[in-house]
DNA sequence: GCTTGACTTCTAGTCAACTCGAAGATGTAG
DNA sequence: CTACATCTTCGAGTTGACTAGAAGTCAAGC
């Protein structure tokens, strides 16, 4: 049974995921897609998985994970030597990991809001007497 | 009135900041800080305002700021051309990169938990199966 | 006076993550 | 059959962010 599934050539890919073509392959080079389906003539398709693959790698990669650190995440997905128990720790290391970040972001949040307070009153200040102060750095 | 403040060399900021002596110096070359103060020799005394200068910078950088960007954004405190508008306008659009960053750290937040619950099941299902007469203590 | 050590500037090297181009194979349109 | 587009591999070049070493200055200790 032949169930005939969409595929993509590579630069069919690149539009749908905004990487380029060199990029595409170099993932692949660097072992980070597992080898791509090949067509006779020797040209990747890329199936439905691989775009899933693809697009959560850049999420990823957004996030501010290295390409090496993102083939260690992915193969926690991947069957290996670790056990359930081992691979649900490195996970919830991850999970630290992110939450960590996420506060230092919120930190900056509440320091950007604070900034953006002083330049609210420099505003109106100016508004009502033409008046500007200096505003520190680190304040 | 000579406030003597306290300085520090480069050596010691490296040490009290983590960064190291080569980092300080290319910080300053690329104009990441302002010409630090000289002694008379010509070495570099930092003072405890750089300190918290080169504090603030870590903690861009550890939100994923290029140096460029780092660039950009102090630039927002220097007194520029741009109005208190300007530049709050600007801090506003920055504001908002920060929380889609956090959106996507929670939604990544959202996708480990999923997958800790999966592996969370396959542990106990090892128990079950296992220790066929046993209660399971990690309710 | 000489050595040592911490600094200075300047230049070059390294590493990650792309980015590009050359040379060649293949498929389709005219 | 030829032209052309699109792919292939492979190796080299680029950019950002350091990282390191060479050569020189200077103050302190022996």
């Amino acid at each position: 049974m032949m169930t005939s599934e969409k595929t993509y050539t590579i630069q069919q890919m690149a539009t749908k995921t905004g990487l380029t073509v060199y990029t595409l392959r170099y993932y692949e080079d660097i072992a980070l897609l597992e080898p791509i389906a090949r067509a006779k003539n020797g040209h990747r398709r890329y199936s439905e998985d691989d775009v899933r693959r693809i697009e959560f790698l850049k999420r990823l990669r957004k996030i501010g994970m290295s390409l090496d650190e993102m083939k260690h995440f992915i193969g926690l997905y991947r069957e290996g030597n670790e056990t359930a128990t081992q691979r649900r720790e490195l996970l919830e290391a991850h999970r630290q990991a992110v939450l960590e970040q996420i506060e230092e972001l919120e930190e900056m949040i509440g320091f950007i809001d604070f900034k953006i307070g002083l330049y609210q009153e420099e505003e109106s200040q100016y508004e009502r007497e033409s008046t500007k102060h200096e505003v520190s750095l680190t304040g």
